[in-house]
DNA sequence: CCCTGATTCGC
DNA sequence: GCGAATCAGG
């Protein structure tokens, strides 16, 4: 398989849209995850949330250099010596201590920290950039977290008609319609509502209420992975 | 072990 | 330019 533009756009809008190289490999087709990360690479597009990077420039070296310098193999890999950041603002400590049950205790009777403090608490800050909030804060009145990933997908020519992968902009619902692959598979189109890259109707679908923990609903219908939703 | 992305390097 | 092999972290 060889890379045609389409294939090319179609692994850009994925991998920008928060698809994993696993996932766009699987939707081109003949290709392998490293292919696809390897392209990435070379086309510019880098970096994301990997989950290999949270180390933080620190002197940390190793000095084995001695006798066995094996020919097919640890080629000195200095994982790019990246330009020397500041040290990233640590997140505040969290409360929650780990397996801690809740104590039997209904009465908790612990004075939420401060209420006169308008401060938004923000306790972390997720993979997409988006902040996270205590447990006790959710008066946010915009759901800001995505539902999942979006991924975009294939192209496909036979549906001129319909909103195809490379007709996403900021004013059509991104909604996916039928799956990747499929020669009728296209996008929602519909006029977005504003501010979210769904439509109304699908942003009923994208953005479910964020219920207390414990009573939450397990199955909201996904874009994709999940059963058909059409 | 599974997953992830990053990097290297022979082709 | 391509991608398997490998690395490294979750």
């Amino acid at each position: 398989m060889s890379w045609t533009d389409e294939r090319i756009a179609t692994l850009k809008k994925m991998w920008e849209g928060g698809a994993t190289a696993s996932q766009i490999a699987d939707e081109l087709g003949g290709v392998s995850r490293n292919a696809v990360i390897g392209k990435a690479h070379r086309l510019g597009l880098k970096s994301r949330p990997s989950p290999v990077k949270a180390n933080e420039p620190k002197k940390v070296e190793k000095k084995a250099a001695a006798p066995s310098p094996a020919p097919r193999k640890p080629a000195p890999r200095p994982a790019a010596a990246k330009a020397p950041e500041p040290a990233a603002p640590p997140a505040p400590p969290r409360q929650t201590g780990g397996g801690e049950r809740a104590s039997a205790a209904p009465s908790s009777s612990q004075p939420l920290p401060n209420p006169s403090s308008n401060l938004p608490k923000i306790v972390s800050v997720g993979p997409g950039g988006f902040l996270r909030q205590g447990p006790g804060d959710q008066q946010a009145p915009i759901p800001p977290a995505p539902p999942r990933r979006l991924v975009p997908a294939k192209p496909s020519p036979e549906i001129a008609d319909k909103t195809s992968l490379l007709d996403l902009n900021d004013k059509v619902c991104r909604w996916p319609m039928g799956h990747p692959g499929e020669p009728d598979f296209h996008f929602c189109g519909g006029p977005v509502n504003p501010g979210f890259p769904y439509c109304v109707e699908h942003c009923g679908r994208a953005y479910q209420a964020q219920l207390p923990r414990g009573a939450r609903r397990p199955p909201p219908p996904l874009p994709f992975g999940g059963p058909r939703v059409r």
